[in-house]
DNA sequence: CGTAATAATTTCCTTCGTCAAGTATTGATT
DNA sequence: AATCAATACTTGACGAAGGAAATTATTACG
């Protein structure tokens, strides 16, 4: 698994050692021993294949502190150009792939349209794609040897299946074994949102939380949820379906049958049509709808309040039932995230029960190929941890 | 920890047997080595000492089935009367206490008044009880060495210190050290429902289930929550508040600050208030509703359904956000079940998500000394897997 | 009574990680 | 400069844990 003569597979120790490198930056031999509760023998042992396999390298020992002296401590870090990954985020009518380093590092990104999202038509398209990548400036190709693809829907991590995906219609495509046989590479395929919260768990504000929420605001409102430790999956299925949590018991009805979901009052269609509403105007875009509120039309602003309001709610259901270490809301929908920010946390503040409005909140815009970049940490994890 | 003479740590093979066995009934060495991913060289090692100890006893060996014959299996049991264990829930007015043995089967159960919630008093009064309970008919108190308790509000398992419980009015008691001193016994302390919820994934309907849920309705609403099975903490001291979040967004003031929460319209008190609300009869009690609501009172009837569809919109929540395998709802509040059922249920569907409404539901009143019984089950888990 | 099938055990071996001792490198003290 | 204390890291012996494969145990069936 880890070099091209490996053995396959690595010892828990080493493992652990690699992650902890990999999230939490440059760590001495002795840090990572106290750390992960090994001995610094088990640490110094598990650490040496992987410099030898060049993932790992000794800094320059850092200037002591403190007024005992001893010897510096040489930290451990990722070599970044070790090995490049592939994450491509597959939507309805568009590619989007990046390639990354080892560390998460977006190198590379392009992207392609979709006339078609016919399985055949995608893979064929992946393929180009990929060899753009690949075969640019920069020379990846000779160091990628994985591929991480995002996929919303149901999907199988552990088969490569994905079992159904709404948006792009697709039902049980075996996707890992057929992206693997164009490509050449190994394929990791996951739910998009997971995607995203591996990432952000992995490489962003999520490192080194026991628990973490990231909620997606868009079209759909979804939420990816790390507890002790672990990615939660569903045992049916379904997890982090934040939008079609219940907040308004006489709210408006919601696609999914029910009403006064999440969804149904803060999703980008329900704040569409809730705009041509009380503006009258039944053409309107929600580009229109955010150029309103911004530009100071009250009816449109109490939409997107109610709407953060709702978020908000949501959120603070999420605060109470796992009690993450902190909560990152992201996603296309927070392109007006100015309009959402404050009734979010008000939302969240007033419904957090206790302590729980303690757990911080980040709310942000998602950057242009966070979504592929998110397949590509999912990617990268099928190396360090498989 | 295993024997008086044991070594302390139970290697990680021995300790999944012992847990396979105690939660799953008989199972052969063969099955046991399938199940756990292990050699079946290995599982005969592990329960070797087990047997020895005394803890495990090899069965009768079963017919085959089959036709092709071969030697027949020797299932490993547990020997329930290896030890005993001591569960005490600890409440404001009362101590309520068992015996279980090592099948968590409850072979005695006793209850005292507290007359004052103080910590010296209740201390006492659970020195007493505990004599009561181990001294009488069984001679239990020989094979006795572990006491759980059962504490609600914000308990630290680790250290076995009750930071903070409202209804006792406790802060900060290091309540292990003390009971411990008083009983000469090891203690385990845990938060209330999270016992319970243990108690339900090893011994109850949550046997097996990866991830599991367990709600209980009463005068609060709470949940205990099991995830990738393990038991889900929360990082701010708050998990399972399933009783604080918003279903309804013009419902009624709750105390916790906020409105529409699932407690200020389901819980025991809340359905009280409504209940005097709309018969204009300001002494009526909780019995006084339920007498009435079943003698065919509308205004009371509908009060329950209310809070039923409440209670089902916030475990729907749960379904839709953690995906349990199935979900146990409880609580002295369901001693009026009859009028809740149909109104938990018909809540759920409705604001399940997609998948989320094969999740299978029980609903049943909560027998006496089960809170007790959750208590034991939590050291009878300290004892197996430390 | 042999033979196939399944269960359990035994023996030998590898792997992993700890322990304890030793080496390396620094600042402070003499 | 020499020594010492402090800290980081490495080494090698050891033990525990679990696996592979051969062996033994026990059954049904011909």
């Amino acid at each position: 698994m880890l070099s091209e003569t490996g053995t396959g597979a690595l010892a828990p120790a080493a493992t652990a050692v690699f992650t902890a490198v990999l999230t939490e930056g440059p760590l001495s031999r002795v840090s990572l021993a106290n750390r992960l509760g090994l001995s610094s023998a088990a640490v110094t042992k598990a650490a040496r294949p992987l410099i030898e396999a060049g993932y790992l390298q000794e800094l320059a020992a850092t200037e002591r502190t403190g007024p005992g002296a001893g010897r510096p401590a040489s930290p451990l870090a990722i070599c970044p150009d070790r090995e490049y990954f592939v994450g491509v985020k597959i939507t309805a009518d568009e590619l989007i792939g990046v390639v990354c380093d080892l560390s998460a590092d977006v190198r590379v990104a392009a992207h392609r349209p979709l006339a078609d999202p016919g399985v055949d038509a995608v893979l064929t398209e992946l393929g180009r794609l990929i060899d753009d990548l690949l075969d640019g400036p920069g020379d990846y190709r000779a160091r990628t040897r994985r591929l991480g693809l995002a996929v919303s829907g149901d999907v199988d991590r552990g088969t490569g299946l994905v079992r159904y995906s709404p948006f792009l219609r697709w039902h049980d495509v075996p996707l890992r074994e057929r992206a693997a046989r164009i490509t050449g590479l190994a394929v990791t395929v996951e739910n998009d949102v997971k995607a995203l919260t591996t990432a952000e768990h992995w490489f962003g504000e999520g490192v080194g939380a026991e628990s973490f929420a990231l909620i997606t605001v868009g079209t759909g409102i979804g939420c990816g949820l790390v507890v002790n430790g672990r990615l939660v999956s569903g045992s049916h299925g379904v997890a982090g379906e934040i939008g079609h949590i219940g907040v308004d018991a006489t709210g408006p009805d919601c696609h999914c049958g029910s009403r006064g979901c999440v969804e149904a009052i803060a999703g980008t269609d329900a704040i569409v049509s809730q705009a041509r509403a009380c503006t009258g105007k039944p053409g309107l875009t929600i580009d229109d709808a955010v150029a309103l509120a911004r530009g100071g039309d009250e009816r449109v602003a109490a939409v997107f309040a109610r709407g953060g309001t709702a978020i908000g709610t949501g959120i603070a259901a999420v605060a109470n039932l796992v009690g993450p270490a902190r909560i990152v809301v992201s996603g296309e929908g927070l392109a007006a995230y100015d309009l959402f920010e404050t009734h979010i946390r008000t939302g969240f503040e007033r419904q957090a029960f206790g302590a729980a409005v303690q757990c911080p909140l980040s709310i942000r815009p998602l950057p242009f190929e966070e979504w592929a970049r998110g397949a590509a940490a999912v990617s990268i994890q099928s190396l360090v941890a498989p």
